[in-house]
DNA sequence: TTGTAAGCGTTATCAT
DNA sequence: ATGATAACGCTTACAA
């Protein structure tokens, strides 16, 4: 592999010159330029950022730590960050920390488990330290699920931006908006006329359920919609829960025209508890999702569903870390990602 | 951040002491030892894995190139890739070429536009580079599809591993096994009483389908059944095909008790079409299916299929690769990792 | 506009 | 067993 100092010497110039070409400092000769590029081609030259990041102290990489890469949000997040670095020349590092296979049943409320596992946090500074050996300039940290993840990662000397999850006031994060995301999904419920709306939430204690439910509770307040508790029921994230709560749900004296799921898993479980009532939805039942999960445009009924925006939130954390980066600027930023509604079949007018 | 040097002084050393230390090269006092592990840990030192690299002229770091991160493939074969690296201490610098922004409609067997599009080569070329100039050691090129994709890398330096993705004679690869996976299918058809089996194959001129049809034939032909020309359909991996040639086949004069979809999309298309029909599956018309995608055991029925096993490809592909790394062994390596099969509703006695 | 040379943080050779 | 020091390939004052 050649180095700077064989097209040097074949362009007939200083490194000084080929490092100036290379790095377009201005400051060469056209005519110069043009030797040292053609040097450069000839020798099928590659630049060697390893010196180069240690002679300037500082890289163009960035380190992702995706706390679960089959999480089903984990691949867009990421191919958002991978298309603003690629335009920027960043390089990612990936590391993935696979929580699923950590703690016992994935997706669940119990990521408290998590935070106060030794095992894990160790884990986590390992892989962080191993990424601070190879000098990222910043670092993006990828939640399975959106909730606050500070006292799992040390402070920094570098930038930290956490997408899909979130840290302290201090942090910058990027996080789809869970309050609007609801009542884009109650607001469509509600413009079709449906009334008795009940929900199927996750933990309470987690920040994504509790924004929702607000959500929903403005919306039906906003449009004059009668409250009812019975119309709340709790779940934990599961199909199972979905199915489960979608027959006490229907066998309640006043049954809900219409259920709002808190994600497609739930929403599915929904859909087949209802099937196996021989409920015809949505013509008996109007079902609404949230996640916009591959497939769901392919289940019969097709699941009307809320987009999370991911790719979006992926690009968006890089900028937001690109940007401190190199403007040195590090006021927090907390960025909210306004959903996409999904009308789809599993919801109809009444 | 603080260098060997700070290390060196704290502890009373020289730097080839801590430097001996750090990479536990043996010749040093335990009494020394323990002086300057103290020194790392009292100044949180961090090793500088860009100097090692410059001095050493060798990385522990290994790039993969994924075609298509948000390909359903894509995201397993990178967990078993992170997996594999994390344990021998190798960094993932990771690259998505995102190919389905770059051709008309996913997945389509237009793989071939790719391959004469000046474009997409000096971009997989610019990325290589760029890899390269992180003096990476060894790259995994991961595909969307399994197919021959030698046309699109240049020749390189560095150790390659080709996986759900293969290229000629001399190069590495680690797939799943097309004949094998349709084998189970078929088996498992026939065990269950099926002797009308229609398959829905993806493009002839693909790799896997062929692979498949071929399992499909040989497995009929062992146990004396007949094949039927017109129990062959070939569709373009789409929902759309499945549906449309589900109805094809359904129209035929004697039609078939199940249909082997070679993947799960055309099998839910077929699924869709079967009850649009109002058949009754598994009752009537038994389906099977080829992938194992997320959220298939949920569908009502739940899909019978294939699992790749694509973890353990890149479980595998990460292994090959290392230990072309570590013993210079430059013997190509052309894995095939065995299907498993999934039983699930969609497939009945009869 | 171009060249010279020091130095980034390590490792490895050679002394001691 | 430990230390001194050159060298890895590059950038960047500073000199010319």
């Amino acid at each position: 592999m050649y180095t700077i100092i064989d097209v040097a010497r074949l362009a007939g110039v200083s490194t000084a010159t080929v490092s100036n070409v290379i790095n377009k400092n201005g400051k060469v000769a056209q005519k110069t330029e043009e030797k040292v590029l053609q040097a450069i081609k000839e020798l099928n030259y590659i630049p060697n950022h390893i010196a180069k990041g240690l002679k300037t102290n500082s890289t163009q990489n960035i380190g992702i730590i995706v706390e679960d890469i089959n999480a089903f949000s984990s691949s867009d997040v990421i191919d958002g960050i991978c298309s603003y670095c690629e335009e920027f020349g960043y390089t990612v590092h990936l590391t993935n920390l696979r929580v699923h296979q950590k703690i016992d049943t994935p997706p669940t409320s119990h990521y408290d488990q998590l935070e106060t596992s030794i095992e894990f946090k160790t884990s986590i500074e390992n892989n962080i330290n191993h990424l601070l050996s190879s000098r990222i300039s910043g670092l993006i940290y990828i939640g399975v699920h959106p909730r606050d993840v500070s006292r799992l990662i040390p402070k920094l000397d570098i930038p930290i931006v956490y997408a899909y999850a979130y840290a302290t006031e201090e942090d910058s994060s990027v996080n789809y908006d869970d309050f609007q995301g609801a009542k884009l999904a109650v607001d469509y419920l509600i413009q079709m006329n449906h009334q008795k709306i009940a929900i199927i939430s996750g933990p309470i204690n987690s920040f994504p359920s509790h924004q929702r439910l607000l959500g929903y509770q403005t919306t039906l307040i906003e449009n004059g919609i009668n409250y009812l508790p019975e119309y709340i029921k709790i779940g934990n994230w599961h199909y199972e829960d979905g199915y489960r709560l979608c027959n006490e749900l229907l066998d309640l004296s006043t049954p809900p025209t219409a259920i709002f799921a808190m994600n497609d898993l739930m929403a599915i479980g929904v859909i087949n508890a209802a099937k196996d009532r021989s409920l015809c939805i949505p013509d008996d039942l109007s079902i609404h999702g949230f996640d916009n999960l591959r497939l769901t445009d392919y289940l019969r009924p097709s699941l009307c569903t809320v987009d999370l925006q991911l790719k979006t939130i992926g690009i968006r954390s890089a900028k937001v870390l690109i940007e401190k980066l190199t403007t040195q600027n590090s006021t927090p930023d907390q960025v909210k990602i306004p959903c996409k509604h999904i009308p789809r079949d599993s919801v109809k007018s009444i």
